[in-house]
RNA sequence: GCGCCCGUAGCUCAGCUGGAUAGAGCAUCGCACUUCUAAUGCGACGGUCGCAGGUUCGAAUCCUGCCGGGCGUGCCA
């Protein structure tokens, strides 16, 4: 049930007598700005009569005469400069209530246009460690998925791994040279890991010692600048000539000079930690010196896998499904799928041929050496192939394309990739046409930075990033905690095992960090704040898995006292419309809530904005919680309050369920 | 230099294609547990929506300029 687009067709049909633009008009349709206005409310009379050159409100008035509506809605109200309120009928309510509950859909209807979209997402540099930067990506990507897929998409989600890049010579390198085929065989999973982190260490180490005197002289020319800005002010604050805004001026220039020799005080700190960690390891600092140049030597390695070395592909070939391994077990954690997981390696054959293809368009330029594509409305090109004649990330992107175009016959793409390569994808983007494919509608889906609570990106002290696995770990053990608090536990009948409490904390827990991101609009950069989102009050998962978890309860409950076997199953049979009668103000509000449970999906949709569907969670759960203290279930003599209760805490748990899966979060039955 | 994004309550953030007194959570201060889980509910406090213009009957929202911050900017992805 779609109340907005409900409305909005009747409003259509009765515009056609006041204007040849219905559409335009039948779509000002809202959610009413406050409750005293009525549910929703109509904003198309102040435009349209200042068209028409006559009254908002008798516009309004007349409208009103030619809306049929009176099913749906009490008599409209003209109000103000000239808003139609609208309050909906408690008997509609009743009935709607009554459909949501016959249909396991809750009410949701299925698109009657469906598409065939691919949803890119996730994407990590296998053989890396996943940090915080992976999980928004992951996290959105999967929650846009369930939802697409659920109003009846046809979507095909495909993961395009790192799998061929920089990172496995680094693997590779650390294997020859400091890895035990035995210990590695034996133990993949966690010997490669270490193998990519010491050799990663290595040249973190000697790319800081070689960037130290670049740094040195960036920090003596940010020095002199501050104190020729700072003098500068000082003149200027001297000067009884200056005005205040010159004054002004000048000290800002001055602080921001000194905020620049922070800024590169803080890059050398780092840089000298990592350069310490290294030196203060005798181990460490003896594999250094043995090993000269070891980031071009990565290189090396890199260049030969991707000219078929024998020997390096081989380990590619040995090392790629533990490199897998490891990524898809924070993907089992994180309960998130994939129908393909098509990675860079896939497209590697293919990619000359996306070069020949774009020469034999005319398409390419030479430019010092590099194959170029210069497109119209940018000041940087495109390339496509290096000077050495290895390919890019944008050859890659557009095999994926062609590829996904051929095979998989899509109508849209959605890429969930960071917002700093929104250049790249706008360059993509209009390479499409050219190529043969702007039948495709291709979304950048963009999203914002994860930052510390600081407000700074999360590194550690050494200026490396924090593993997501520790994160989860931290933000799971702090659930239980507060799942297994002594307090609570000791009201629990029957009494919560062990494994019921550690089930609870994953679910808490994994939930909490989903959707602390998926709350924020995905446009802007949020703080990761473990004690925050796992607060567990407020805003946060919990606080609706809780109110699903006190729906069961009080399910549980009547069907004890009832003696029932399947409440819900009973609740579905027994209930009618018209013993759903909305007496209570908590009543009547839950009620209005749970049926805009689809226009909540249409907008997460619309914008490719979960943040949506949590605003409407939070709101829904909100009022469940109201009516949960102001209308008691239990013990009600009155069959006609009952079924009312009953069947409206039955349709809130299996709302807030059913839209907590769409964002790939859990539930529990009792926590 | 150029390009993109951002600036809303003490803090963290919403605010959909312009619409009625700008919202939520946290924090602070009250009130409510013999009552289906108080991981809760009810109430109070709190904002020149960065600044200045403009468009409009109406602007946090659209346009221009300025200030402040972030990111990107030809051979990494």
């Amino acid at each position: 049930m779609n109340l907005s687009v409900l409305l909005r067709k009747r409003f259509h049909a009765a515009l056609t007598e006041l204007t040849d633009q219905p559409d335009e008009y039948a779509g000002m349709i809202r959610v009413a700005a406050d409750a005293k206005f009525g549910d929703y409310q109509s904003n198309a009379c102040m435009p349209l009569g200042k068209k028409t050159g006559q009254s908002p409100r008798d516009v309004a008035t007349k409208l009103v005469e030619s809306l049929k509506i009176e099913d749906l809605c009490q008599t409209p109200e003209v109000a103000g400069p000239g808003f139609i309120n609208l309050k909906l009928r408690d008997e509609f309510l009743s009935n709607t209530i009554a459909d949501m509950l016959g249909d396991d859909r809750v009410g949701v209807g299925v698109t009657p246009n469906p598409e065939k979209i691919v949803i890119d997402y996730s994407s990590p540099n296998v053989a890396k460690p996943m940090h915080v930067g992976h999980i928004r990506s992951t996290v959105i990507g999967n929650a846009l998925a369930e939802t697409f897929r659920f109003v009846g998409h046809h979507v095909i989600t495909d993961n395009h791994l790192g799998d061929w890049g920089t990172q496995f010579g680094i693997i590779i390198y650390g294997y020859k040279h400091f890895g035990d085929p035995d210990v590695v065989a034996a133990n993949p999973v966690p010997e490669l890991a270490s193998l990519y982190r010491l050799t990663n260490q290595l040249i973190e180490y000697q790319k800081a010692k070689a960037s130290l005197p670049k740094l040195s002289e960036k920090l003596a020319e940010a020095e002199s600048n501050a104190k020729e800005e700072a003098a500068a002010a000082e003149a200027v604050e001297k000067d009884e000539k200056a005005s205040n805004k010159e004054k002004k001026k000048a000290r800002k220039s001055a602080e921001s000079a000194q905020r620049r020799i922070e800024s590169v005080q803080s890059d050398i700190a780092s840089t000298q930690a990592k350069i310490a960690d290294v030196d203060n390891d005798p181990k460490l600092s003896a594999l250094s010196a043995e090993h000269e140049d070891v980031p071009a030597a990565v290189l090396r390695e890199t260049a030969k896998l991707h000219e078929g070395d024998a020997e390096n592909r081989e380990l590619w070939e040995k090392f790629l499904p533990h490199c897998k391994d490891e990524i898809n077990r924070i993907y089992d954690r994180l309960g998130v799928t994939f129908d393909h997981t098509l990675g860079e390696s896939f497209y590697h054959d293919r990619l000359p041929g996306v070069v020949e293809m774009l020469d034999g368009l005319g398409l390419t330029t030479k430019s010092d050496g590099a194959v170029c594509v210069f497109l119209d409305g940018f000041d940087s090109p495109m390339i496509i192939q290096k000077r050495d004649g290895a390919y890019l990330y944008a050859t890659t992107d557009l095999a994926t394309l062609q590829y996904r175009h051929e095979v998989f016959e899509c109508d849209r793409i959605l890429y969930v990739v960071d917002s700093r390569q929104s250049e790249h994808f706008e360059k993509f983007f209009a390479m499409a046409g050219p190529l043969g494919m702007d039948n495709i509608e291709l979304v950048h889906v963009s999203f914002g930075t994860v930052l510390g609570k600081d407000g700074r990106p999360m590194k550690t002290r050494s200026g490396s990033l924090i593993g997501l696995e520790s994160l989860l770990d931290d933000a799971v053990a702090r659930a239980k905690d507060v799942v297994c608090n002594p307090e609570r536990l000791a009201n629990m009948s029957p009494p919560m095992g062990e494994d019921e409490q550690n089930q609870i904390a994953e679910v808490v827990g994994m939930g909490a960090i989903k959707y602390a991101d998926l709350s924020h609009h995905r446009t802007s950069d949020y703080r990761f704040d473990v004690d925050k989102m796992v607060a567990l009050e407020g805003n946060t998962a919990t606080y609706m898995q809780y109110s699903y978890a006190r729906t069961q309860s009080i399910l549980r409950r009547v069907a004890e006292e009832q003696n029932i076997d399947d409440i819900e199953d009973w609740v579905i049979k027994n209930v009618t419309a018209d013993e759903i009668q909305l007496r209570e103000p908590a009543e009547r509000a839950l009620a209005i809530a749970l049926i805009r449970f689809e226009e909540a999906i249409e907008g997460a949709i619309g914008a490719y904005t979960p943040n949506q569907l949590c605003d409407y969670l939070f709101d829904t759960a909100k009022s469940y919680s109201t009516f949960n203290d102001a209308c008691r279930v239990l013990g009600n003599t009155d069959p006609v309050i009952l079924k009312t209760r009953l069947a409206l805490v039955v349709v809130a748990g299996r709302v807030i369920k059913q839209g907590l899966r769409l964002l790939g979060i859990g539930v529990c039955d009792r926590m």
